[in-house]
Order: structure tokens, then sequence, then C-alpha cells
DNA sequence: TCTGGGGTCCTAGGACCC
DNA sequence: TCTGGGGTCCTAGGACCC
């Protein structure tokens, strides 16, 4: 607590990130109930608007159930890459106030301004005139929370939200503060659900203790929470239970992994099926790793059975790769050991162990295409003939690269994977409704934009 | 209520080395 | 010949978050 009183740490959250932005789009649909997510089947709310929540539709609900709850939403299939603008916008305007931003998502960060307090005013006031420029220069509205930690601080903001009510949307306070010394008035009354880090797992191992509140949980000693949770999330929670929290905030973070997996409309148990799916993910999340700038170790592969059973396989390579035949070869070797004929309902591909490749700089299309042309590799026959050498794919991969961001990922592609274009793709948020596509382009909404 | 996709962090066991 | 203990890496799974 001692370190904890000198810091002031903001939580910036905004209200309904996915469905606001659509608003700001589609005025037209303002004060209607708007959900943002999967349409097909399999697809789950991203978000909703508060009219939506009105109904009691929330995020990760499925969208079938939504769809039960409120027949009359305006469902959208959303545009992640416009998400992601939007908030590459929003964190610029953190940065603004403090170097020290943590985005924790496309929607929310942490703000440390404990070092520049005498620069920047009262904490509620920044708070108050951040708020402001967001919505000026967005059209956003945002709720922030002010405590002397993170947690806290992610708990005050709750309380700063807007609400949904039968009424309509309940405009909240926008900020809220818990000064040092009001910590545990603030903590012990909050559900121990509210806690970050406690889910249904941990509740259920907490609640033959008694523990509802997070005053209950502060109560019990921490011998016991260390035998009950485990000694990381014992000590962790007794602490937070408290009110402490002395973890930073860490601006500029590395990535630890890259993937992509998919939940198909049907299940899948063809391996040729299977075999096209795994290339095209390997493809996307290498070229993900080549516009990063990185390498990594360790493929992984994800299976999920028809039964919700998942799945992880992985093996460590000798050097880290960005290629995506790299990336197939493995998790292909590595799903050959898996059963699927029972129906496979989700496959993904992943890489782990990233290293931060000699930072590559982003080829023009000519100067892909002459790279192509002068690799030592074509003009060399010996080399050739050994292999498709290293210099030779990494020259191929750049002109891929290269094409892709000039006329967009669905041009170029596997051989493989030629004439299938994007039909097999899904969305962000589950497989496709077939019905749903037409519908989502007539009313003018883009269809979801690929994920580079 | 039949459960998406992108991540992070933690645990635990086994291999291997010193 | 039998043995300990620690450290690190790899793998698999699980919990959790937005």
């Amino acid at each position: 607590m001692s370190q904890d009183s000198a810091r002031v740490i903001l939580h910036v959250d905004m209200d309904a990130f996915f469905a606001s932005v659509e608003l700001l789009r589609h005025p037209e649909l303002r004060g209607l109930p708007v959900v943002v997510g999967g349409t097909g089947d399999r697809g789950v709310v991203a978000a909703a608007s508060y009219e939506a929540r009105s109904y009691g539709v929330y995020s990760a609900m499925s969208s079938v159930q939504a769809r039960r709850l409120c027949p009359d939403a305006v469902f959208l299939q959303g545009d992640h890459a416009h998400y992601s603008r939007t908030s590459a916008v929003i964190m610029e305007i953190f940065r603004t106030l403090t170097p020290l931003v943590e985005p924790l998502s496309l929607d929310e960060a942490f703000l440390d301004i404990s070092g520049s307090r005498r620069l920047l005013g009262e904490p509620l006031d920044v708070a108050q005139r951040l708020r402001c420029s967001v919505k000026e220069e967005t059209g956003l509205s945002c709720s922030l929370g002010i405590a002397p930690n993170k947690f806290l601080a992610k708990l005050a903001t709750t309380s700063a939200k807007p609400t949904a009510s039968r009424g309509g949307p309940i405009e909240g306070p926008g900020v809220a503060v818990v000064s040092p010394g009001e910590e545990l008035e603030f903590l012990h009354p909050l559900p121990v659900g509210r806690l970050w880090g406690v889910g249904p797992a941990t509740l259920a191992k907490l609640a033959p203790l008694g523990v509802v509140t997070i005053g209950d949980l502060s109560e019990v000693p921490q011998e016991l929470l260390v035998v009950v949770l485990g000694p990381g999330a014992g000590a962790h929670l007794h602490q937070l239970s408290l009110g402490r929290d002395n973890r930073p905030v860490v601006a500029n973070s590395e990535p630890k992994s890259m993937s992509q997996e998919q939940t198909f409309a049907q299940d899948i148990s063809s391996m040729d099926a299977l075999r096209s799916e795994l290339v095209r993910q390997s493809e996307a999340v290498a070229s993900r790793l080549r516009h990063h700038g990185y390498r990594g170790r360790t493929v992984q592969l994800k299976v999920r059975y028809r039964d919700f059973t998942t799945v992880t396989r992985s093996q460590t390579l000798e050097a880290p790769t960005d290629r995506g035949t790299d990336l197939v070869r493995t998790a292909w070797s590595l799903l050959l050991r898996l059963p699927v004929e029972r129906g496979v309902r989700l496959l993904g591909v992943g890489v782990a162990n990233l290293l931060r490749g000699e930072l590559q700089q982003q080829l023009s299309f000519d100067d892909a295409l002459a790279g192509l042309r002068d690799d030592p590799g074509r003009r060399n026959p010996s080399r050739a003939a050994l292999d498709a050498s290293d210099s030779e794919w990494d020259a191929t991969n750049s002109a891929v690269d290269a094409i892709r961001n000039k006329f967009g990922a669905e041009l170029i592609g596997p051989a493989r994977l030629a004439g299938q274009a994007k039909q097999a793709h899904g969305q962000q948020w589950g497989p496709a409704a077939e019905h749903d596509v037409d519908t989502a382009s007539k009313s003018g909404v883009p269809p979801p934009a690929e994920t580079s």
C-alpha cells in the first residue's frame, strides 16, 4: 500500500465500443437495439448497444439466444479492421497525457499519470478533460476509473458506466474515484466474482468457504487460500482482497504469440478440407508474423471436437520461422496424430516463442518482384536443385506480402486454395448464416475485413 | 444457455543437464 | 552403484480476460 499511495492510475473503457462505432457510421440506427457479432447458429455477441442490453443481451451470449431475447435488434457482422483504426486514434489521444499507456484491448487502457500530476492537475479534472477530448475527436463516449492501482481503477470504471434499464439507457457519472484510504470501503461490499481473475472455476472453489463478497475473501487466511487455489492464485487474490496491487502500467509490451482459429458452420471430418484450412490459417499467421517483424519457434495446433473437448499439440522448431510452409508442415504432422473422424468443430494454428527478427522494411511491389528475379537461389541451379532455398522462399513471401498490401489479402494465396476464395472464411465472431451475408450487404454494412 | 476469436498467465510433469 | 537437488526447456491443459 505504501508504494500504491503515491500512484495515480487511470483506467479508460469505451462505452459499448463496437456498437457505438457502428452508430457513428449508421446514425439512422441510434436509439435502436444494435448487436455486433456473429450471425450464424454458432455465432456470439461481441457488443450490444445499451438499448439491446435492456433486453438482457450481453457480450459472449450466443447470437441465437440474443435473437430470441430481442428479435427486433439490428444485427451487424462487425468490421474489426475499422475498430482497430478507431482504437489507434483513441490510444493516441491517451498518449497526449502520458507515454505510460497500457492497452488491454481495442477499447480499454491503463494510464499511469503519477509522474505528471503537477503538470496535469487534479486527477478528477484530468479524467474529465480526457473524456471530453475523446468525445470531441471521435464522437465516442468513455468511462474512467481513478485509483491508486490498476485493479481498483478498473473496478472503479464499472461504477462510472452507463447502465441499461427497461426504460432505456441510464447515464453514469462517467468518472469514478477510489481515493487512497477509501480502498476497502469501496472494495469489500462487491461480489467476489468482480475481482480480476476470478471466474466460474475459482468461484466454485470459493463457494464452500462461504465467500460471497470481496470482504469475505479478505477474511480467509492466506494459507487456506493457497491450499484451495494454489500458491500463485492464492497469494495474489489475498493481496487483491486487501486492495493491494503493485503491478506497474507497462507500455509497449511485446506479443507472446500469434494465432488464427476458426469454428466451422458444420463440423469437418475430411482430411482434405482440414488440410486446406490449415494452409489458409498458416499463411495468414505467417503473413502477420512478417508484417510485424517477428519469427516464432513453437508451432501450436488446436482442435475442438463436436463435443467441445479441445486438444492442443505443439512442436518447437530448431530455428524460428515466419514462413507459412514451415507452419503448415509442422501443424500437419501434429494433426496427423489426432483422430478427426468424429468431426472437427474448430481448427487453429498458432506460433509462440516469438523473437523479433531484424527490422524488415516493407518492400514495394516492384522491389519484391525484382528480388524474386535476382534471387541467387533461382539463378544458381545447383542450389535451387537442393531444395527451395531459404532466400527463395523469403523472396517469394516478400512478393506475396507486397501483392497483398497492394491489392488485398483475397487476391493471392496458396495454389491449394485457388477457387475457394473466401467461401471458407469465417467471421470474427463465428461462422455466418448464409442468408445473413446478403442482409448485411443490402443494409450497406461492409463485409468483415480480413485481419492481416 | 450449447458455448467466437484473439490473447495472457499459470501449473504440472517429464526430459535433460550439472 | 546408487543417489540428491536445482535449473531450464518443452509439452498439455486450464482459467481467465475482452
